[in-house]
DNA sequence: AAGTATACCAACCGCGAGCGC
DNA sequence: GGCGCTCGCGGTTGGTATACT
């Protein structure tokens, strides 16, 4: 396998590595305030971190960033990325894209610890095997309340036609087959305000 | 209370794409 | 067109917290 280039990988000499401190966080916001979030390797640089551009970024983009939300993945937003991974496989930066306030790594996160679980029991479930566990049943019963919350097609959506269609699609039971492409395209081009109105409800 | 297993999540790594020179 | 640099993405790792025995 081809070596990256060197730029892309952090030298030895960017030596800080590991949890960010709480002054780190604070130089970098600052020279972001100043200079913007870009040119990362010279936010580094002016910032006086031991720290590769990369790592900046990551920082930034998971952390610092304003109007970051964490924690606390609502039902709708853990429904909305089960239709959307489903959509979109594991492109987390595409369904973070519709998710406002969340980054692509708390998604891939949320999902390799806590959906991809679910997922895999519900099949096991459907493949008609023995629940095993309490806390399995109780996995497989979350996992029930979102699919009926979908097949009810009410709850979370608004009236208004842009929401009432985007809703339906995404939350009919009908669009469990194959999913078209015009479908995907409507859907990924959708105005922010529907998500904002199924986050202010 | 102590040791072990499991869950969670921040951070790192490698790669590819895009851009300017 | 080739090269180097930067950025963004997805996969993976490792440290810490929590649950379990």
């Amino acid at each position: 396998m081809p070596m990256a280039p060197l730029s892309s990988r952090c030298t030895k000499k960017e030596a800080n590595r590991g949890a960010w401190t709480a002054e780190e966080d604070q130089k970098l916001a600052q020279v972001i305030e100043i200079h913007g979030p870009k040119r990362w390797k010279s936010v580094a640089a002016k910032a006086g971190l031991n720290r590769c551009g990369k790592s900046c970024r990551l920082r930034w983009m998971n952390y610092l960033r304003p109007n970051i939300k964490r924690g606390n993945i609502s039902d709708q937003e853990e429904d909305l990325i089960l239709r959307l991974h489903k959509l979109l496989g594991n492109r987390w930066s595409l369904i973070a894209g519709r998710l406002p306030g969340r980054t692509d790594n708390e998604i891939k996160n949320y999902w390799n610890s806590h959906l991809s679980k679910k997922i895999k029991l519900k099949e096991k479930q459907n493949r008609g095997f023995m629940v095993q566990s309490e806390h399995e049943k109780t996995n497989v019963m979350e996992m029930d309340h979102i699919v009926d919350r979908r097949e009810e097609g009410t709850s979370t959506r608004n009236v208004d036609s842009q929401s009432s269609f985007i809703g339906d699609d995404l939350f009919n039971s009908s669009s469990e087959g194959p999913l078209t492409l015009e479908w995907m395209s409507k859907f990924l081009e959708m105005d922010e305000s529907w998500f904002e109105l199924l986050h202010d409800m």
